[in-house]
DNA sequence: ATTCTGACTTGCT
DNA sequence: AAGCAAGCCAGAA
């Protein structure tokens, strides 16, 4: 997985205000390059230092195995939960999920307009990477 | 080229 | 809610 891949996804996390979420797929929507894997991927590698509770699968659900912090942070910041977190809210156990339709990331039009030049960004520095394998394999 | 492996997704039981 | 199968995209062996 290229860096600027990589970076592109960082880059579209951290513009991801508190309170709100994105799932996978939607991220590899806004980059217009790759999957909702290929996000998985770059997340799980190196998501560690962004808002990485942010990005979740799109049946509301946290990461893998990182469900009990990430329903500290969704606490913090109000995000729209449903099921039973209440009960369980301090040890991050029980059903629950992010309420996606509430919470998903409506980008307004100059977050739109930075999405925009991050996808372009990447998609001009891939093209770029793979013109240069065509001359290589040649 | 083939197969396996993922912080995935969708549809069906 | 939980499990499964398929489809999905890429990297690694």
């Amino acid at each position: 997985m290229r860096v600027e891949y990589v970076e592109a996804v960082l880059e579209v996390v951290e513009r991801i205000p508190a309170g709100s979420v994105l799932s996978y797929g939607d991220v590899a929507d806004l980059l217009g390059s790759g999957g909702a894997r290929q996000v998985g991927t770059a997340m799980s590698r190196h998501g560690s230092a962004v808002p990485w509770w942010r990005v979740l699968r799109a049946g509301g659900h946290a990461p893998k195995g990182l469900e009990a912090e990430a329903l500290t942070h969704y606490l913090q910041e109000g995000t729209p939960l449903r099921g039973d977190y209440l009960r369980f809210a301090g040890m991050g156990e029980g059903r629950w999920r992010v309420d996606l339709t509430a919470a998903r990331w409506m980008p307004s039009e100059e977050d739109l307009d930075a999405l925009d030049l991050i996808a372009e960004h990447l998609e001009t520095s891939l093209r770029k990477l793979s013109v240069a394998n065509d001359g290589m394999t040649e």
